[in-house]
DNA sequence: CGTCTATTTGAATGTACTCAAAAGCGGTGG
DNA sequence: CCACCGCTTTTGAGTACATTCAAATAGACG
């Protein structure tokens, strides 16, 4: 609970009351490793805060070949956000990599705590923002990088993540395959 | 003018005192084909709104290729986020590709809007929300097609966008070379 | 009509992918 | 403590897809 206040307080002044309220709101979850936090086709009625653990956010296509969208771990908001927001069924499956612990929100309370306490309303326009701006990056990245300048950006902004994961899942968010990404490492150890 | 408080009155309820308080802060610009709004290494104190026309943000990397991060036309917000919330200088080029009206904002006074009208800062968190979970879109179209998927989604996702530029610079848009895109064009058609 | 730009086509090259198999690593139970 | 099992990583070989370079064609505009 304290991560998500301290979280809060890195991007905006939120008073006490502030604060209360929203805490008041959290639902907090704990996930085992390989359970699904959301699966596609149900509603999204929950994002989520990590305080512990790791996760994946993926999508599984028509020939059922998986494409990691983002990895979450502590002090990472996830969630099914076009679902959320704009109604409808969710399209991602979000996995437990590890056992973790979570705080939901719903939507409804969320809203609710714009309405009642505008800071929260800045805090996620804060942080959306900067999602944004890493996403961007992650596209330019994947327009002008090839494997290994992509591998080297993945592991220098998410150094925590790297050790966590499995090399091939790595690979599958960079959008390449294991194997290349093994013999991509190979040639930088030499 | 009007453009920009219909696209605010569409995602919230803002008050005539705080759209003209909004509009009192805007500046009108006007650019003409092929001029620079930004370039890399400069101070971005401005976010912009397109009245009229059509723009392009991209990425110029050391061996001079360009990487085209988005495309804007009317009602699309663009500028270089990282640099104008976050301080230090700009990365992208933002070039017009057609004659072009913008309105700008500087960030003091985006500052000051959010203090005085809270209901902006609720608008640009929608709005940077839905550029969010489009950029996802376009992540995950980019793991999981090859280019003629791709290039489907592009031109059903931005249909007025794909008359107005030319081909090569979707292709760049892509990640494909233009060839590439021709080809596979060819094979669309027939 | 001529010039400049954009698109298309061809051919050779290359990078990453797939499939298959071997090697490495960790944990569990005998 | 070792043997085995499952999972991950690595290696090899053939293939598919996109790229590059070069040239021809098509369009747009003065």
């Amino acid at each position: 609970m304290d991560s998500l206040k301290n979280h809060v307080l890195k991007l905006v002044q939120a008073s006490d009351e502030a604060l209360d309220l929203f805490a008041s709101k959290l639902q907090r979850i704990a996930i085992s490793k390989k359970r699904f936090l959301l699966q596609p086709g149900t509603q999204v009625q929950h994002e989520y805060f990590v305080l512990k653990g790791c996760l994946k956010t993926y999508y599984l296509d028509k020939k059922g070949n998986e494409h990691i969208i983002q990895f979450a771990i502590e002090n990472w908001w996830l969630g099914d956000f076009d679902a959320f927001y704009n109604g409808g069924t969710g399209k991602f499956f979000i996995e437990a990599l590890e056992d973790s612990e979570l705080l939901a929100i719903d939507y409804n309370s969320l809203q609710e705590v714009f309405e009642k306490e505008p800071v929260f309303e800045r805090y996620f326009r804060i942080l959306i923002t900067g999602a944004f701006i890493a996403q961007r990056r992650r596209i330019l990245d994947g327009l002008s990088l090839k494997t290994k300048g992509r591998y080297l950006q993945f592991c220098e902004a998410y150094p925590n993540i790297e050790t966590r994961v499995p090399n091939y899942q790595i690979a599958n968010y960079l959008g390449v395959s294991a194997e290349n990404l093994s013999r991509v490492r190979r040639k930088l150890k030499s």
